[in-house]
RNA sequence: GGCUGCGUAGCUCAACUGGAUAGAGCACUUGACUACGAAUCAAGAGGUUUCAGGUUCGAAUCCUGACGCGGUCACCA
């Protein structure tokens, strides 16, 4: 069956031919899907056709209208507004196309394409717990890779976790010192925040240490030399911060030395670390799981800042670097507008984009995947466009299928994040929060009092992160974002349990209605307006979930469930299902219920958001 | 400062990539539960799309400039 854009194409090209003598066959025809207000499904834009034509817009129209109503089968009739021709399809034809293809149980569900993708998300540092910044990008990265898998790909998530460095020395320095041996579970804290806060205390010492110090006659003499611009006294020991700690702190060079006794591979030390990082992937893997989101593989930094080092020779050889005279190693992109970019240091040591290049080719070496996602704020769109570039120029054979999933920040109604602030929203605490709400909501209604608490309980937490997930996809990803905690836990108007609601409804009706008998609803022949809007869209799905995939953009896939949803409750509104006027009516519609909710779950699933049956 | 992204209703976001009278939600006002679930529906009000030029049948979208807000400019990650 031909699809209806390709169809209604074809018919405006041969009208055109046999009207005109036209020949638009290497033109564009404008196709878009008619507005609310004006009755049809599809409209051809008929301004650009003017010049082949040699007529007005409206004459145009009026005249390709005629033709297509006529030679076209499938569309029932039109109308001319400007320079728009609007077309309706036939009831028969969107009938045929509910009960044959939209009802089935997978549909949307492209067949696979053989194609394997990795997606990267999450990705966090081992020293805090995550916070709201890292629930964008794994909602997004998540969300991502599930749009990808119903657009056919072979797709494999994984996150590459930052493990080692100064800041996870930080906090096994606090705990060694201060810790007394005291274990998350001792403590009754989650495991990751244990550790982060840790973190925290380490910070707090360091400002204590940092503090007497000031007073001392070496930082007064320091304060006098240093202070060039004549800032205030507190204004210039914050600028200093750094410097002391490297030279003068003695927290500072503890921490440092337990980096050094890492690297050398000191048993208690890399002990400690393994205990206290282990603390951490237990607190992170509570948190993956209450988002609902796997990974198939985990990377560790530890294990892979030192891969890339082998493909700098390879580079070398083929002229993509090149190498300075003090053994530091480059690569010219100024020819790409890019700048010209360390990839070893002098003394040899590799870099971060040095650890990247090698984790792409690990990436593919363990996948064999030929597109690769990386799901990472915008503050790192120029890294990528290097990393890309330099990868191209190597000649991978996944170069040219790599994408930064970029996205802005997200800021609070108060104004930027900042954990030297305190104003950081804390992943667990917000899906509590939210969650807390539903709770409160539910308690005004009784829709689901004969069920058991243990399965309300359930009902809640779907509502409550429906509300949390849905705010934060339907934001385009390139959008920076203010998140307001307040919004996210309403459950009205654009909302995730807004759409879970419409879904509910379509299974309330079927709950009701038992195994009603459906072979009458192909008899159907007259379609409420509400009713062409619900198949129109339910036609466009599949369509919508290529351009989605194809843009990386899941708010799509959200505004779209939305929208779908919205157009349900307004089925409900104005038809009635269970007591509709013929037997063909009620069948019809209750095939229409079921469709439309299974698109709903469908396209609530890619985006990890799961539905309840009853709220 | 160079490069780069953004600026749409009071607020949070759309606008099918150049198409119709710029659309939703929240908040505000008003109506609809004895009807398949009111976490719903319907209606009202809310705009010089930051500003100034340009391109064309047609601009929130493309070009130029100005203003405002981010990001980034390490042999850090």
């Amino acid at each position: 069956m031909t699809a209806l854009p390709e169809l209604i194409e074809t018919g405006v090209r041969s009208g055109l031919q046999a009207l005109y003598g036209a020949d638009a066959s290497g033109q564009e025809i404008t196709l878009q899907s008619t507005r609310k207000e004006f009755a049809g499904e599809y409209t051809v834009v008929t301004f650009p056709l003017t010049r082949l034509a040699r007529k007005k817009p409206e004459e145009i129209g009026n005249e390709l209208g005629d033709y297509l109503k006529r030679e076209v089968a499938e569309i029932k009739d039109y109308n001319v507004i400007k320079g728009f021709l609007n077309l309706e399809i036939n009831d028969a034809y969107y009938v045929d196309f509910l009960i044959g293809t939209a009802g089935q149980e997978d549909y949307g569900q492209a067949p696979a394409n053989g194609e394997k993708v990795v997606v990267e998300f999450a990705s966090p540092n081992t020293n805090k717990p995550l916070h709201l910044g890292h629930v964008r990008n794994i909602l997004l990265g998540w969300s991502t890779s599930q749009l990808l898998r119903a657009a056919g790909y072979d797709v494999r998530t994984v996150e590459i976790v930052n493990d080692r460095g100064i800041a996870i020395c930080k906090s096994m320095l606090a705990w060694e010192r201060f810790g007394e041996g005291a274990t998350p579970a001792s403590a009754g804290v989650k495991a990751d925040h244990f550790v982060g806060n840790y973190y925290v205390l380490f910070e707090t010492k360091f400002q204590e240490e940092y503090r007497e110090w000031q007073a001392t006659a070496e930082a007064r003499k320091i304060l006098e030399a240093e202070n060039g611009k004549d800032l205030e006294e507190k204004a210039f020991w914050k600028t200093y911060k750094n410097k002391y700690f490297n030279q003068f702190s003695s927290l500072g060079t503890a921490a440092k030395e337990m980096l050094l006794r890492w690297e050398e591979g000191d048993p208690d030390t890399v002990g400690l670390w393994n205990r206290m990082n282990g603390w951490v992937y237990e607190g992170f893997e509570e948190t993956y799981t209450r988002l609902g989101v796997t990974f198939d593989k985990h990377y560790y930094e530890s294990q892979t800042y030192l891969l890339g080092k082998d493909m700098v020779d390879t580079a070398l050889d083929k002229g993509v670097f090149y190498r300075k005279e003090d053994g530091s190693v480059f690569v010219d992109l100024t020819d790409a507008k890019l700048d010209q970019k360390a990839i070893l240091r002098a003394d040899g040591t590799s870099l971060y984009i040095t650890q990247d290049l090698g984790t792409a080719r690990l990436r593919y070496d363990d996948f064999g995947a030929t597109r690769m996602v990386y799901t990472v704020g915008d503050e790192q769109n120029y890294h990528f466009q290097v990393l890309f570039e330099i990868l191209k120029r190597m000649g991978e054979p996944y170069a040219d299928g790599l994408f930064h999933l970029s996205y802005g920040m997200v800021d609070l109604p108060t104004g930027k994040m900042k954990s030297r602030e305190g104003t950081v929203v804390d992943a667990d605490d917000l899906m509590d929060e939210v969650i807390q709400e539903a709770y409160q909501s539910s308690l005004e209604r009784e829709s689901t009092s004969e069920l058991s608490e243990e399965e309300r309980r359930e009902i809640i937490r779907k509502i409550g992160m429906a509300a949390l997930k849905f705010q934060i996809i339907k934001v385009g990803p390139q959008k920076r974002m203010t998140f307001d905690p307040k919004e996210s836990v309403d459950l009205q108007g654009q909302t995730g349990p807004y759409v879970q609601n419409a879904f509910v409804r379509t299974r309330a009706v079927w709950r009701k209605a038992g195994d009603a008998d459906l072979s009458a609803a192909a008899e159907y022949d007259s379609l409420e307006p509400a009713e062409r809007e619900l198949i129109s869209q339910l036609y466009a799905y599949p369509s919508l979930l290529r351009d989605a995939a194809a843009g990386y953009d899941p708010s799509l896939v959200a505004m779209f469930c939305y929208e779908l949803a919205k157009n349900l409750h307004k089925f409900w509104h104005d038809v009635s299902i269970l007591n509709a006027e013929t037997p063909a009516a009620k069948a019809f519609r209750l095939s229409l219920c079921r469709a439309v909710g299974n698109v709903l779950e469908s396209g609530m699933n890619i985006l990890g958001i799961e539905m309840p049956e009853r709220m």
